[in-house]
DNA sequence: ATGGTCGGATGCCGA
């Protein structure tokens, strides 16, 4: 079963390339964050006859999170528990069966800057919530795959200049430390057991020549229950996309399980 | 047209 997350950044601006890739790539099930899509609005007919169930999770103008699957959706469950005032679209849940039962979480972790303010304040708070959601999934017992953009940089082995991420709130102290105690629970982050290299990257901004001047980040992550990580058997970053006409900025993060 | 660069939605905001 391959399982893919990618945050395209809109999907009427990355239509075009999210089909291309979704042809070459074949992932059985894909995590796609920044829809900037309602439910109403996402354009389902771009994806006929490449064989996916779609659920979506959006809002107008930004955020969205959205699930796919060629082998079926099952207990979809839309936001992130623990605070009823929260209106962001940035979590969906669903069940995929292949030869086991795979439990998937996808995700859209708050961005956080400026830090500190408001938006920080937010962050730190929709991550309590997830490290509770996280430890809840926990006592499943079952496979567990949580992917998505995490707005974290882990470590500053992650970034190309972890000394301009200093005071960002990608990669503050607080957040590796927040990060840090979801991962403490049990999860394995899938692209770190398997590519222990530096330079590995998932993000190049717009600006600045980011990309030409592989002035990345590894910022999408996939974190795996023990039961999902003992069934690991493969990650890769598709990281050629990122050169192509109209890219989002970031690329597709995939692995693959026994499962 | 909107700072740099994009996307989405307007009369800039978020990233």
């Amino acid at each position: 079963m391959k399982i893919a997350t990618f945050n395209i950044n809109g999907i009427k601006a990355r239509a075009e390339a999210l089909v291309d890739w979704l042809r070459e790539a074949e992932p059985d099930v894909v995590a796609l964050q920044e829809i900037k899509s309602t439910d109403e609005a996402f354009p389902h007919e771009i994806f006929d006859g490449l064989g996916y169930t779609i659920e979506t999770f959006g809002q107008k103008s930004f955020n969205g999170v959205a699930l796919l699957s060629r082998i079926g959706l099952e207990d979809v469950r839309r936001g992130l528990p623990g605070d009823d005032r929260d209106d962001q679209a940035r979590w969906i849940e669903a069940t995929v069966v292949g030869k086991r039962a795979v439990r998937l979480c996808g995700l859209y972790l708050p961005n956080g800057n400026p830090a500190p303010g408001p938006k920080y304040d937010y962050k730190l708070a929709w991550m309590e919530r997830m490290r509770l959601r996280a430890a809840e999934l926990l006592r499943s017992e079952e496979p567990v795959v949580m992917l998505g953009d995490y707005n974290i940089i882990p470590q500053d082995e992650d970034a190309a200049k972890p000394e301009s991420w200093r005071e960002d709130a990608l990669a503050l102290p607080q957040s590796r430390a927040a990060f840090r105690r979801i991962l403490n629970l049990g999860y394995t982050d899938a692209v770190r057991a398997r590519m222990t290299d530096p330079g590995i990257y998932s993000f190049w901004d717009y600006q600045a020549g980011a990309w030409p001047r592989n002035n990345g980040i590894r910022i999408d992550h996939l974190l795996l229950s023990p039961q999902a990580a003992d069934l690991l058997s493969d990650v890769g970053i598709d990281k050629e996309i990122r050169g192509r006409d109209k890219p989002s900025d970031h690329v597709p993060v995939w692995i693959e399980l026994d499962a």
